[in-house]
DNA sequence: CGGTTTTGACCAGCGC
DNA sequence: GCGCTGGTCAAAACCG
């Protein structure tokens, strides 16, 4: 009830120790020790993907919604981002209890229609049951879902170019030209040109070196091959078993290139957004 | 009714 | 040592 709440309020005045946290972590040890204790000491397994919707969803995003991949998430927490007028949203993988996979969810703050997505640890657990799942229509999509919802200002349009070039990381770029007005384009930044266990160097704002390349081949990238992807192919080696999910993709026909892209990229994680 | 989202508080790491 | 910041917790509200 309150009475946990008003506790620590409390005991945050006297006490350093909070009883209630101490359980918690022995409840949890794995995750808590792994997730909150050294999230900024040790090197955690990161996948920095951003994904490109269309200026139309700008208004959409308000709340942040990832996109939709195979997983279902669980929002558990929501944070202003110091720098970054939009705040960042905390998901974690809610299809097993035990998972730990995590994810978080961010706007660039530089251009509005991309989302930074950063995956964190991995599941530990087979994949969804695609069948059954998400896969026709996700709880919540609000990027896709249309609705009335237009809250959200239009973000101030900075001249992304301004952005230095930096020293790219290796990164796989890949881009999604929707037939529509809306695109999804998935930037999935790889130093180490995995689709495996990747650490992705954030402090270098790796969304602005994206960000400069989309701009200046917007629609060119949906055939464009990155220079790992052949790389990728090589791990692809689990997708099997994802093929039947790809293949009820059917109501998304003309994205087959881009599915047959996302099953040698993101066979791992399996990221996955629809277009309205 | 069960799962998800919201939201304020707590906590630990980091920089000064 | 202190303040700031990011990440997480957990109760309440919400939703299908």
């Amino acid at each position: 009830m309150e009475i946990k709440r008003k506790q620590r309020a409390v005991m945050d005045g006297s006490l350093s120790l909070n009883p209630d946290k101490e359980i918690s972590k022995e409840l949890k040890p794995e995750t808590q020790e792994t997730s909150k204790r050294s999230c900024r000491k040790l090197v955690v397994q990161k996948k920095v993907v951003t994904v490109k919707t269309g200026a139309n969803h700008v208004g959409k995003l308000k709340n942040e919604g990832p996109p939709s991949d195979f997983w279902s998430w669980r929002k558990y927490g929501q944070k202003p981002i110091k720098g970054s007028p939009y705040p960042r949203g905390y998901y974690r993988c809610s299809t097993t209890k035990g998972c730990s996979a995590k994810k978080q969810v961010e706007r660039c703050r530089t251009d509005a229609s991309m989302l930074i997505i950063t995956y964190t640890s991995s599941h530990n657990h087979p994949g969804p049951n695609i069948s059954d799942t998400n896969l026709i229509q996700p709880p919540k999509e609000p990027q896709n879902i249309s609705t009335t919802e237009d809250d959200l200002p239009e973000p101030p349009k900075q001249e992304q170019q301004e952005e230095e070039k930096l020293n790219e990381p290796t990164m796989t770029t890949r881009e999604k030209a929707d037939p529509g007005e809306n695109h999804f384009q998935y930037i999935q930044y790889s130093p180490i040109s995995s689709s495996q266990d990747i650490i992705a160097n954030q402090g270098e704002d790796p969304f602005t070196v994206h960000l400069e390349k989309s701009h200046e081949t917007m629609g060119l990238l949906l055939d464009e091959e990155p220079l790992c992807y052949s790389q990728l192919m090589t791990f692809s080696t689990a997708i099997s078993e994802e093929n039947d999910f790809f293949d009820e993709l059917e109501e998304l026909p003309t994205y087959s290139s881009f599915i047959s892209f996302m099953r040698s990229n993101f066979s791992e994680e399996r990221i996955h957004a629809v277009p309205s």
